[in-house]
DNA sequence: CTTCGATTGCGTACGTCGTACGTTAGCGCA
DNA sequence: TGCGCTAACGTACGACGTACGCAATCGAAG
């Protein structure tokens, strides 16, 4: 028996693979999710655009591919599972999560165009069911309160990524300056606004959500 | 003397306002983000694409134009200042905010590619501080737990709409048929699961971020 | 009332995008 | 050795945002 036939991997010419293509995508969107065009991809692979389409019918589908592929490279301390302490889990549940997004900017532009999750976002479900269970929260209130986390990443991840690109903070300061003077409470918190979104404020608020668990 | 704009093309000085591109666009927008191109409101308008650029000079200017404008159209029950629950008078806000976005999905779209505030967000964020310093929340804690809120809210938005998405249902469901058995948890709460981003578990979330308050 | 620079308004056209569609080239089998 | 099939890819199209520059209009000066 030879390995000429099997079964339908085997490529002809200069061929590509689905994590060839990846890998490819994943180093382009490290520019921006609007550097992700199928050129680009294809270009990285010294590929024409439409060889991508073998493998990917369409570009939202590629996006979708990354999108879950990102999202299975989180990893829980399995350790953790085992702890005495679910709130201490969801925290880091929550932080993981965050953290991910952070990592891969691009990934939180795409998820608006792409939202339906894939594969790899049940196990991440029924990692944090789990530990929810264990702190009495079952049924409608843990998928709440886990949607509640995702959910609140999400926007927060959206917000920290638009507040460190360049420009942001000074055209905020900019916006600031003309209209807080008018806001007397605003103004008076001026110094925490322009940390809004931070790692800091981000425990106070995770602390808030989980302040009944465990 | 003579009528200057004339009956069929009125194309002579001032045919367009601001306002009425902007009316236009949101009708246009209405169709989805996707669908609010340049092409399309000057369509709408009966003039041609580079007449928008007279008035604003580049698409995202228009787009954030478009986001403060319906960010201003936010009210705010004014009796609800004085009334003696800041608690109650939180969850108001969270609610009516959440419903801004929800009755514009566009704008969720359109804030990841135009995340920075504009002047008509800084009163609403004057509104929550005035409400939270009543509670006793300042400083760090009431900018995190308005910034708390406004993630939580886009971030439940962009499920909320997408769950909303032909074809997502069945989606979901093939998805979840092909993963759950494995997966204990997430199987038991599978009917909960898919009615993640209901107005029901939203109410929950709100009650855990807000349990402190008031 | 005429003339003329400045300004307003918009038409043409370019580069880029996703991708439909048709062409080519290598394989398995006769 | 040849043939038909299909995987692989090149060409090309329509839609996008918008740079650029011409034409129509206005205000002021003669």
């Amino acid at each position: 028996m030879t390995d000429t036939t099997s079964p339908r991997t085997r490529r002809r010419r200069n061929s590509l693979t689905e994590v060839e293509i990846l890998d490819a995508a994943e180093t382009v969107a490290a520019d921006g999710f609007a550097a992700l065009t199928m050129r680009a991809v294809a270009d990285a692979l010294g590929a024409s655009p439409m060889a991508l389409y073998r493998y990917f019918a369409t570009k939202d589908e590629l996006v979708d591919a990354l999108l879950d592929r990102v999202l299975g490279r989180i990893e829980f301390d399995d350790g953790s599972d085992g702890s005495g302490d679910p709130r201490a889990d969801l925290d880091d549940f929550a932080h993981r999560h965050l953290a991910l997004l952070l990592a891969h900017p691009w990934a939180v532009a795409a998820l608006v165009a792409h939202p339906l999750p894939g594969p790899n976002a049940f196990p991440i479900g029924e990692h944090a069911l789990v530990i929810l269970e264990r702190a009495g929260i079952t049924g409608d209130d843990a998928v709440a309160l886990f949607s509640g986390i995702l959910a609140l990443n999400y926007g927060w991840a959206s917000f920290a990524i638009s507040r460190d690109e360049p420009d942001a903070a000074s055209s905020m300061a900019r916006l600031f300056a003309s209209t807080a003077p008018g806001l007397p409470r605003t103004a008076a918190v001026a110094a925490e606004m322009q940390r809004y979104g931070s790692d800091d404020h981000y425990d106070r608020v995770i602390a808030r959500l989980l302040h009944t668990v465990g």
